[in-house]
DNA sequence: CGCTTTTGACCAGCGC
DNA sequence: GCGCTGGTCAAAAGCG
């Protein structure tokens, strides 16, 4: 078609500019964190392949056939915040298709949606009659309409992935992405699922990366938040 | 009207 | 060095 090689040229030039503004960022090692959830509920609400909602705003920005897997993987940014460089792949398990496998890549440079610490606020998202009937977009939409006090943002800033709210969830090993450590720790992740959160995004094997989470074990709204997270991803997606 | 999703193409990294 | 696969982007279409 011509529109075909008009849009090709013009998005050729965008590639060119891009490769400027940034050398090489695929395929790097970044902290990821696998997480497998289970999308029985989800499939009745979505489309089948929807993300699993979570505290933030995910919007696709492409898709893919991978090699080996039946399924495309879905490859998700988060919208909540413009600058915002967190990102997830979404496939399903090529052996359980009941099984969705979520790969949390990057890092929030945002404070979660509704990670506030004050119990003076109420977490309105964890209404299960709000959650349920709505989809997961128009849930985060909601809560990007919450506003969030500065002082709470100073220390949400730390939660950087939405995986701490995940721990409810078995949490599969990322061989795939800690090949290159062979970390002994992540044989403990799969033996136990129920670790905790900010345990399993180890996973990362830089040294660097450690030091980073290591920021998180000092932060006492961990266990709080992943209170108030697990009690709600629960609701949502574990019929308790 | 604005936002999200979909689809095709391009580029870079990795393996052989 | 070549080929393959994965990851990202941008434009267009659809939906709320």
């Amino acid at each position: 078609m011509e529109d075909s090689s008009i849009t090709r040229t013009d998005s050729k030039s965008f590639k060119e500019t891009r490769k400027e503004n940034q050398p090489s960022k695929r395929r790097k090692v970044v902290e990821k964190t696998v997480v497998t959830v289970k999308i029985e509920e989800n499939v009745g609400k979505q489309k089948g392949e929807g993300p699993p909602s979570d505290f933030w705003s995910w919007r696709k920005y492409g898709q893919k056939p991978i090699k080996g897997s039946p399924y495309p993987r879905g490859y998700y940014r988060c919208s909540t915040s413009k600058g915002c460089s967190a990102k997830k792949q979404v496939e399903r398990c090529r052996t359980d298709a009941s099984m969705l496998i979520i790969t949390y890549t990057s890092s929030h440079n945002h404070p979660g949606p509704c990670v506030h610490t004050n119990p003076t606020q109420e977490p309105r998202q964890i209404q299960p009659s709000e959650n349920h009937p709505k989809s997961p977009q128009q849930q985060q939409q909601q809560q990007q309409l919450q506003p969030i006090k500065n002082e709470d943002i100073s220390e949400s800033f730390h939660f950087q992935s939405p995986i701490n709210s995940s721990d409810d969830v078995h949490q599969e090993t990322p061989r795939t992405v800690l090949d290159e450590t062979h970390d002994p720790t992540n044989l403990l992740f799969d033996e136990e699922p129920l670790s905790y959160p900010h345990t399993m995004t180890f996973s990362s094997s830089k040294s660097e990366d450690n030091d980073f989470f290591d920021e998180l074990e000092e932060l006492p709204i961990s266990s709080s938040f992943a209170s108030l997270v697990r009690s709600s991803f629960f609701d949502e997606r574990i019929l308790v």
